[in-house]
DNA sequence: GCCAACGTTGGC
DNA sequence: GCCAACGTTGGC
């Protein structure tokens, strides 16, 4: 039985990873979550072809520039077990890894970016319960309706 | 580069 | 289990 597609937005700091970089490498593990909600949405909420908004956060103009689909199962991030990573988490152990990631398959690069200014003036038909645009969210991985998703797409 | 928001940590 | 201190996110 196949569930119902679901939609997310996930957010990279294009100097760290973005889009471009997506393309180039068709599929990378989104290693590096270390927030439990956004680890909780990845590990229990995302299934193999969902759709991603891939949104490009701390750089000069913020918003919706692509978009990916969810390539895997969650599965622990291999990078809490290496010390040498920046993501190592002595806390964790394969026995009990408390890091889970998807892997991201680049679909598209939009063909402008849906600025978070043109998000937010939106913001009454995207609906309250949409936590890109509530104040103060820093989550990186969200859900998103499957409303809201047509709604943004439609903005390109 | 600033700083508000907010999640996490650790002492008690 | 509370909560102050601290670190990080991310818009501006």
């Amino acid at each position: 039985m196949t569930a119902r597609k679901r939609y997310w937005l996930m957010k990279s700091e294009p100097d760290a990873f973005s889009i471009d970089d997506l393309q180039k490498v068709k599929v990378e593990p989104w290693n590096g979550v270390r927030n439990y909600q956004a680890r909780n949405f990845m590990r229990d909420g995302m299934q193999v072809g969902d759709g991603i908004l891939f949104y490009h956060s701390n750089c000069k103009v913020p918003g919706i520039v692509g978009t990916a689909t969810v390539a895997s199962k969650a599965y622990p991030d291999p990078t809490q077990f290496d010390r040498k990573s920046d993501y190592y988490d002595p806390k964790s152990s394969p026995q009990e890894p408390r890091w889970m990631l998807v892997d991201v398959a680049f679909d598209r690069k939009l063909s402008r970016t849906i600025a978070l200014d043109e998000i937010k003036a939106h913001a009454d038909a995207l609906g309250e319960g949409f936590a890109l645009t509530q104040r103060g969210n820093r989550l990186s991985v969200l859900p998103v309706t499957a409303a809201q998703w047509k709604l943004l797409l439609a903005l390109e």
